[in-house]
DNA sequence: GTGCCTGTTACCTC
DNA sequence: AGAGGTAACAGGCA
């Protein structure tokens, strides 16, 4: 679900928010596992008393600079932030909160449990492992043809993989294939120059757009996106084949169809997007 | 109730 | 290298 859109709104909010220059008091882990490497009683001693003096993201990391240590928090599926300003009872999906010294709560809410917190002087050991960001200048045309032209792989599974491109996730990446006129599954590599141009500009264009509709909610349900202010995006109504099977293309007419791919539920018009 | 689906990623085997 | 399966989980839906 958060996808660099989705991640990218939420930095901005909290920073928006006014989050960073305030102080971490302390912190309460209610399910151990959305910590990884440390144990509840190692992260909440290590953070506590630590300022937030920056919040960035990295692919679809979010990344908490603080006085000694950064924090990284990836949200899977359904991970999500919420700031409150008082005191309140756990939500039944919270995972971890953090107390900060103008009383205000930062609460990170995961149904699913996927979600992951690492606190580490060594981020770089984890963001290392991120390729490009797609929506930086080193993300070029000749980059994505370096990458494509190294790979025999189906075209949507590599563009999945974050440690070629950071940030892109199901939803965008059937978006930028649709609009590039790709066909999910073609090989990486057969692409041609005028074919890999489309789709670098299809994948910034997504990006981009998304960013500015805020990100995508596709459905009412509480699991679904909604950024740290409860707004929900509004992406989902600038979607041409994401969930849209059954559907009449609204480039050519035919129907949208819905294969799996790679174990992913995979959108595409069979017309536009020849094998 | 049952079984299948889901927007992410890591890990395994072939 | 790449494809395919499973797993972590909870809930929505038919």
């Amino acid at each position: 679900m958060p996808e660099l859109p989705e991640v990218e709104t939420i930095v901005r909010e909290l920073r928006e928010a006014a989050l960073t220059g305030v102080r971490i008091s302390h912190a309460i882990v209610f399910w151990q596992r959305s910590i990884s490497e440390l144990t509840d009683t190692q992260f909440c001693q290590k953070i506590a008393s630590q300022t937030i003096k920056e919040i960035q993201r990295r692919g679809k990391f979010l990344v908490f600079r603080l006085t000694r240590d950064t924090l990284l928090v990836h949200l899977r599926m359904t991970g999500k932030f919420m700031l409150t300003h008082e005191e309140c009872a756990a939500h039944a999906h919270e995972r971890v909160r953090l107390y900060l010294s103008d009383r205000r709560i930062l609460r990170f809410e995961d149904q699913r449990k996927f979600g992951k917190w690492y606190l580490t002087s060594h981020p770089e050991r984890i963001l290392d492992n991120l390729g490009l960001e797609p929506l930086s200048k080193e993300f070029t045309v000749s980059a994505l043809k370096t990458i494509l032209s190294r790979h025999h792989r189906q075209i949507k599974p590599l563009l999945l993989d974050q440690k070629y491109i950071a940030g892109l996730g199901n939803i965008y990446v059937d978006e930028a294939l649709w609009a590039a006129k790709i066909h999910p599954q073609r090989s990486a590599s057969s692409l041609k120059e005028q074919e890999i141009r489309h789709l670098h500009h299809a994948i910034v264009d997504v990006l981009t757009q998304g960013v500015e509709n805020t990100g995508t909610s596709l459905g009412a349900a509480r699991a679904n996106y909604f950024s740290v202010s409860g707004r929900r995006g509004n992406h989902q109504n600038a979607l041409n084949v994401f969930r849209k099977d059954g559907l009449s293309c609204t480039r050519c007419g035919s129907l949208i169809k819905k294969m799996i791919v790679a174990q992913r539920g995979t959108h595409y018009c069979p017309n536009c997007q020849p094998f």
